[in-house]
This record gives C-alpha cells, sequence and structure tokens, in this order.
DNA sequence: TAGTGGTCTAGACCACGCC
DNA sequence: GCGTGGTCTAGACCACTAG
C-alpha cells in the first residue's frame, strides 16, 4: 500500500517538468546528482527514471543525460499527424456536447467493469478542426466517481489526458483499440463536411489509467483525406 | 557491443517460450531459480524477466510468479506484432510476390536512409486469408545488406518478424505508422475481392531494428469490415 | 509458514559523449 | 580525462499468495 520511494522521486521530478521547472529540451539531473539530493542510490535513482522514460517524458542518453522531451503519444496511443505541430495552423476544439451525466454507452467492442457501471457515467462529443475544417469527432466515457468537478472545469490547454494528469494524478498506463475503415452516413458526413460515401476512420478505444476501476472509453471519426492518422513506437 | 548478460538469459527463455517448453499458462522458473541456474544475481534475473514482460510474453504476479501469457489479440499490427502469431483462425498466406530484389520504392511517407538505397532492396508481396477470405495485401520492402540468403529461405511459422529474430537475431524496437481510410479501386477490389469503392485501412509503416541501418517498410491494405485491426499496450 | 516478486542499499566496472 | 548512463554483484527487508 505504501508508495515506493522511487515513485515519490518519479512524481516530483514529473511535476516539475510540468510545472515548466525543466522545459522541453532541458537535461533532468543525473543519476549521482539525483542520489545525492534525495540521500538514495543509483538503483532507486534509476528506477524514477525509467519510470519518466516509459512514461514519455525524457529520453535517455549514454553519456550524457536525460533530456526532457515533448511527450509522445506512445502509449499505443494514436494521434492526428501534425495535429499538435500544426503551428501554422489553426486548431480548434469544438464541443459538441459538454461533459455532463449520460446513460453508458453499450454496444461497445471492450467490456466495461461493474464497478463503472454502478456509477454515473460521464459522456462528452468534441469536434477537433484545423483551419476551420472539421477533421475527427470525438466521443469519451468514463465513470464519474474519481473525477469530482470534472463537469465544471475547464481542460487543462484544451486537453483531456493532460488535465487528468495535472488535476486529478490519474495516467493513462494502458490502452487497446480497434480500428476499422468505413464509410461515412448522413449524420458524419454532415458534422465532418464530406461527402456521404467517403472513407472514415473508425477507432474505438479503451485506456486503461493507474487508478485502480477507472477507465475511458473513446470512439473516434477521423477524416484522414489531409491528416492521416499516425502512431510511433520506441523500446 | 558486447550483449548484456542479461539479454541472453531474456533471449533463452524467450527462445524457450517460443519453442513450446513454457506454454501459455505455465509458470517460468523464479528469480531465485533463475540466479542459481545461471549464475546470476537477482537483480540481473529481474532485469530478463521485465524485458519479457515489456515484450508481452510474460505477465507477473506478486507471491505467484512469471506467467507466460498470450501475445496481443487481434491483427495486432500496429503493436509492432507480427500477424501470424496474432489470430486465432485459420490464417493463410499468399505470396503474389515471391521475395526478390526489386527497386526502391518512393513517394513513400518516410525516409529512407542513404546507406539503405546504397544496397539492393528486397520486396515481396502477400496476400493475407483468414477462412479463405482475403483480409489484407501487404508489401514490405527492406535493405538486403544484412539478410544473406533470405530470398530462398521459408518463413518461420509464416512470419516475417519471427524469421528476422530467430534466424538473424534482429528485434524490432520502433516503429511509426500512418493510417488511412481509403476505398477500393478495381486493382484492390479484385485482390480483396471487395466492391470497388468499399472502405479499406491504409497503414504505411516503417520498423526500426535493432540492426543499424535496418529498417523495414511496410504497406498494407486492410478489409476491416470482418476483422478490424487491433492494438493493445500495456505498461 | 515457505516461496514469490517488489523495493532498496552500497558498492563496482564499463562504454559512450564531450572537451 | 571526466561525467554520464548501462550493467552487474551481494546482500537485505518487505508484501503478497498459497497451503
Amino acid at each position: 500500500m505504501k508508495e515506493p520511494l522511487y515513485r515519490s522521486i518519479q512524481n516530483d521530478l514529473k511535476f516539475q517538468i510540468q510545472k515548466g521547472v525543466y522545459k522541453i529540451g532541458d537535461y533532468l539531473p543525473s543519476e549521482n546528482e539525483l542520489c545525492v539530493a534525495y540521500k538514495i542510490t543509483r538503483t532507486t535513482a534509476r528506477k524514477a527514471l525509467d519510470e519518466l522514460f516509459k512514461d514519455g517524458f525524457i529520453q535517455r542518453q549514454h553519456g550524457k543525460g536525460s533530456q526532457v522531451i515533448e511527450r509522445r503519444k506512445s502509449l499505443g496511443l494514436l494521434s492526428l499527424k501534425g495535429f499538435s505541430e500544426a503551428v501554422g495552423k489553426k486548431v480548434e476544439t469544438q464541443f459538441l456536447q459538454e461533459p455532463g451525466f449520460r446513460d453508458w454507452i453499450n454496444n461497445f467492442p471492450f467490456k466495461i467493469s461493474e464497478k463503472e457501471l454502478e456509477n454515473p457515467c460521464i459522456h462528452f462529443e468534441r469536434l477537433r478542426c484545423v483551419d476551420s475544417e472539421p477533421v475527427m469527432l470525438e466521443n469519451n466515457w468514463f465513470s464519474s466517481m474519481h473525477l469530482p468537478g470534472f463537469i465544471e472545469m475547464e481542460l487543462v490547454d484544451g486537453s483531456f489526458f493532460k488535465t487528468l494528469s495535472q488535476n486529478y494524478q490519474i495516467e493513462i498506463i494502458g490502452s487497446e483499440q480497434e480500428l476499422r475503415a468505413m464509410t461515412a452516413d448522413s449524420e458524419l458526413s454532415e458534422l465532418l463536411k464530406i461527402q456521404i460515401g467517403a472513407p472514415l476512420l473508425q477507432i474505438n478505444a479503451h485506456f486503461s489509467t493507474s487508478k485502480k476501476d477507472f477507465n475511458i472509453y473513446a470512439e473516434l471519426f477521423c477524416n484522414t483525406a489531409k491528416f492521416p492518422v499516425g502512431n510511433s513506437y520506441m523500446k
């Protein structure tokens, strides 16, 4: 039950990265410096850094150090390519349904645990646009149990996952996804401003988190004609 | 340059799992048993097991042991896994073009390094069927430099990645992929036995490997109507 | 209670990047 | 040459699972 030492150091460093004490490109203190600072051995310092690496916060370079990097979406997360880097572009996100209590979905490819179904479901729907053109429709469902005050909350940088991490200390630790190519029906064609019958990428996803019995279920419809969906992984 | 101790133990165990010495559901020797068997310390034994866990071969249970588990489900191609190890159905693979020397592709979304372009390109094209229905068309390109004898070789269990691992000790260590929904043209519709205009999932992939300057470039077209493409990740 | 994995200490040697 | 991360040893205590 007790939190391991390495985890508190890991969280400490993570927090400093999120606060901007260490910015992207900066190097964290070396393992030996961490040993001194926290009065621990290298094994423990390494474990903390290893975890930060696994979570995609840092990159480790033999002979150089641990460098803070832009958080990669390599938790098997799929992301719209060029979405976050779309510097010149105007990225907008528009709520079609604000976060609120809704019914739990059924007919979903991933099983929702009974513990979750006992609690009310929070849902929201967003439309993502680049240069005012809609490219993705996104639905999220999750149990309200662990997120007091979420409904009234503004998302951190417009990001749901970032909000979970910074406001609730909940991290995504796993995912399973199903991908299908399909064609737009009248409803989707209208929302995404494409022809009926145009190809769409449908993603059904289940994200597990660091909180027991708290999972996120999502359904996305992506118009990949201009922005393909990307996925990268580095061991 | 030298292979770490833990890796040789990891590979030893991996090989025994692949050969069936340890079957799904079996428990590997405990950490202490590995210490004795290989004359190592627990740190090293743990590191080997941790790697096997990361690669999805085993599950670790506090107080019980390390259990061999089924590797990722679905057409887990997105999770770095080959196709043939992943599906429970009757999977057949048919070569449309046997491995041979071909021109390097261009117009590919991922850059091919100059070192690779200096060497001849090996290519093959396969049609993957589940229960006799074609579900996926697969093209692979890669440099011939590190794979002597590949062209005459039979694939291990019909799996390209398994062949690389077992016959050449080359492991996939990273990937980047681009996904698009598109519609079948006349050529694809004929090969995959679907209507012209039916939705298809196109995947362009770049796999990096444990060998420097050896990468695999692939293009897939998947009919996801019956078999969605899956992707799972567990920290 | 015995055996397992999870955490942690206090050392050591090595390979890599950089000056 | 020096500091970095990568590997490895030889211990220790703890928490979990099971008989």
